[in-house]
RNA sequence: GGAGGGGUUCCCGAGUGGCCAAAGGGGGCAGACUGUAAAUCUGUUGUCUUCGACUUCGAUGGUUCGAAUCCAUCUCCCUCCA
């Protein structure tokens, strides 16, 4: 017998809600179902947001189910109004291109897309070139514009305006359910839940158009404990891609969670088995700190790959512990660039570390910058050019980020 | 197309001729306290060669000794009418 994906679902808590709760217990627990999740490559990089719907994904695809990632190529040019307080900047077709063409690459990590296992399908090539009289006369006409007023992903954009060009994009998301479910025999739609009422458009259109019963179901957004969206960071979203984001700052996100949501992120963003997660939730205070150590590096590990958590891990672990490891964030400059001194501030600009040198002048004043573990008390001190070579020197700014700095 | 309202620093939002680099809040950053947590308190938050200088208040031009504030044109957004 498979395992019940359901029940671990649940027990995870990434279920929020669904359609007919017995209905697809049973569904999954007896037959191979194909579902799908939509994503709208709206950035070139996938992001933890992202990453926890993949999570869902693996979750049913190792219970024998067969996943449909739909990138939404087509949708995208709409832009999802759900959820936005004003409308999305257009995107083009060749971002968009671009985009699909992300994401699809860094799904394939997650995913066992070798065939039969799984589908990737991009919208837009159903989309593109729909006929809008046709549109209109076999989709459109299945939705009550009074029904979709009364949806709360529409109320509040009433009060700020919402175009047509958006209030459409619920009937595109519904003929991508319709069409999976007449070509993959897709019966079953996740995804966030602020995506609920476009899921349920789905149902409904597949119930009149095709008489047929499908069904929904939404799981858990990434919050924090607050109720604020998580994974956001000064660059933005915490993103995938390690050029966007290093293995060791995605690591250090986890690391520095809050004690709140240790418990959630481990249920929500790994693999860890349920035994060792009511293990982990006895901990308490200071221990709580095993949690967030086993956190990021499961969650590195599944993002990055084992090597890069390790390295993480261990880098992480000595700046802590020693104040020293090899491999930390580093900037390397040309040597014949320097000067015999360089101001520390130039450097600490040149290594991304500050973002003016007003702001370096500031920190250095409040004592927040050292060198080698030796505060820094005048924010005109210069280095000289030797230290620099080797090992270079370690600039700490505040409490947690360390950079190295060296030249050749 | 007509009538009105509005675009202020990361965000919200005050400011209607000099005292404005611009109140207040949020967020960010740092310090203290800690557990690489939270809460709290404190400082800070345009750039620079930080004495001081320079650039910012949708865009461009103008009035003025002096403009975020007044005028003109343009542009974008919102509301109401068609």
């Amino acid at each position: 017998m498979l395992p019940s994906v359901f029940d671990t679902l649940k027990e995870r808590g990434l279920i929020a809600q669904m359609t007919h709760e017995e209905e697809i217990k049973k569904l999954l627990e007896e037959e191979k179902v194909t579902f799908y999740i939509g994503f709208d490559p709206t950035a070139d990089s996938l992001h933890v947001g992202h990453f926890l719907q993949l999570m869902v994904m693996a979750h049913m695809q190792r219970a024998g189910h067969r996943p449909i990632a739909i990138l939404g190529g087509g949708t995208a040019m709409i832009g999802d109004p759900t959820g936005k307080t004003d409308m999305r900047r257009m995107m083009t077709r060749e971002e968009l291109d671009h985009n699909v063409a992300c994401f699809k690459k860094q799904m394939s990590r997650f995913i066992d897309f070798s065939e039969g296992k799984a589908l990737i399908l991009d919208n837009a090539d159903w989309f593109l070139n729909l006929n809008y009289m046709e549109f209109l006369r076999d989709i459109a006409v299945h939705f009550s514009v009074n029904r979709m007023l009364t949806f709360e992903c529409f109320k509040s954009r009433l009060e700020r305006g919402l175009s047509f060009l958006e209030f459409n994009y619920m009937l595109l998301q519904s003929y991508d359910f319709y069409k999976l479910n007449q070509e993959y025999g897709c019966v079953l739609e996740l995804g966030g839940d602020d995506q609920w009422s476009n899921i349920i458009g789905g149902i409904e259109l597949i119930r009149r158009k095709a008489g047929k019963q499908a069904y929904g179901m939404t799981f858990t957004l990434l919050t924090t404990s607050e109720g604020k969206k998580m994974g956001k960071t000064e660059k933005g979203a915490l993103w995938l891609d390690p050029e966007k984001c290093s293995p060791y700052d995605f690591y250090q996100y986890f690391r520095n969670v809050d004690d709140a949501d240790v418990i959630r992120c481990i249920k929500l963003l790994t693999f860890v088995p349920m035994d060792e997660i009511h293990r982990l939730e006895k901990l308490e205070g200071q221990e709580l700190n095993e949690a967030k150590r086993i956190l990021a590096y499961e969650v590195t590990k599944l993002v990055h790959g084992e090597e890069e958590a390790q390295k993480a891990k261990k880098t992480a672990e000595g700046l802590f512990s020693g104040g020293n490891a090899a491999d930390m964030p580093s900037t390397e400059l040309v040597a014949s660039d320097l000067a015999e001194e360089t101001p520390l501030l130039e450097l600490m600009l040149a290594s991304g570390l500050i973002p003016s040198k007003g702001e370096g002048r500031r920190l250095i004043t409040q004592g927040g910058v050292s060198v080698n573990e030796e505060k820094v008390a005048d924010p005109n001190v210069t280095i000289k050019k030797e230290k620099l070579f080797g090992d270079g020197i370690i600039v700490k700014k505040g409490k947690k980020v360390y950079h190295r700095i060296s030249a050749k």
